[in-house]
DNA sequence: ATGGCTACGATCCGTAGA
């Protein structure tokens, strides 16, 4: 079973590129974020003619994430119970027995910003919400574009990088606290490629200088983790005209 | 050099992303 997470920024605009995409990738499951549409607009007809039905959670303009499946979904849920919120960040879905959620963690801006208090207000409710989720379901994966780089090897330039936000100790002290739930890094579970990430800056010839940062990722639960065989970044959806800043990241679960 | 893209929805610039 093959899950993939892609922060797509805006599914409208690369809409050519996710359905490319599927076709070589080979993926049985795929989260996105930003899809920056409203649910009426979402394109269910295309993606169903590639081989996927959607679960969706989207709002006009901003936010907005997705499962696609080309196995059965079942028990979709929207947002987290225990936390009020605008905007539309989190969906869950069952698929061939795994707990799959996707979440668009928030950007948090800056330090200072009030966008930064409700960045760690929200991870606090993420971690109750993946507490629960965990005491629910054995196999759980939780993907998506958390907007956080876990550690200073998951920076191209951690001195330049030093305590802005996606860095800073408080949203790294909250990625440990998922970890400490029992979730396993997919991506370090294997060796890999030096100076990996996921997101690249637009400007400054970001992506060919490589100047990025890893903060897509995949947990896996402790009954989940172990049939873990592999976890890519696919760079390649990322070198195409008009990409999204962000690639695709692949686990491969040996389990039916 | 603190900017530099990109997308959106409003206008011909502001907000947001990371």
């Amino acid at each position: 079973m093959r899950l993939a997470t892609w922060n797509v920024n805006s599914l409208n605009v690369r809409l050519a590129h996710v359905l490319d995409w599927l076709v070589t990738a080979d993926v049985d499951v795929l989260c996105l974020q930003e899809l920056k549409l409203a649910n009426e607009k979402y394109p269910h007809d295309a993606l169903q003619a590639a081989g996927y039905t959607s679960a969706i959670n989207g709002q006009k303009t901003y936010n907005g994430v997705a499962i696609l499946s080309r196995l059965p979904m079942a028990d979709v849920a929207l947002d987290m119970p225990d936390y009020a919120d605008e905007q539309k960040r989190v969906i869950a879905a069952t698929v061939a027995g795994v707990r799959v959620v996707c979440a668009y963690f928030p950007n948090g801006q800056s330090l200072e910003s009030d966008k930064y208090r409700y960045k760690l207000d929200w991870l606090d409710a993420m971690h109750g919400y993946m507490e629960a989720t965990l005491k629910q379901h054995q196999r759980v994966a939780l993907l998506g574009d958390y907007n956080i780089a876990p550690e200073d090897r998951d920076v191209h330039d951690p001195k330049a990088w030093e305590g802005q936000v996606l860095v800073s100790e408080r949203e790294r002290a909250a990625w440990q606290r998922l970890i400490a739930l029992g979730l396993a890094d997919c991506y370090r579970l294997f060796e890999q490629p030096e100076k990996s990430f996921s997101w690249w800056d637009y400007r400054m010839l970001g992506f060919r200088r490589n100047a990025g940062l890893r903060i897509d990722h995949i947990l896996a639960s402790p009954a989940l983790a172990p049939d873990c065989r592999a976890c890519v970044i696919d760079k390649a959806p990322r070198k195409l005209e008009k990409p999204s800043d962000h690639a695709p990241v692949i686990a491969d679960f040996a389990v039916a």
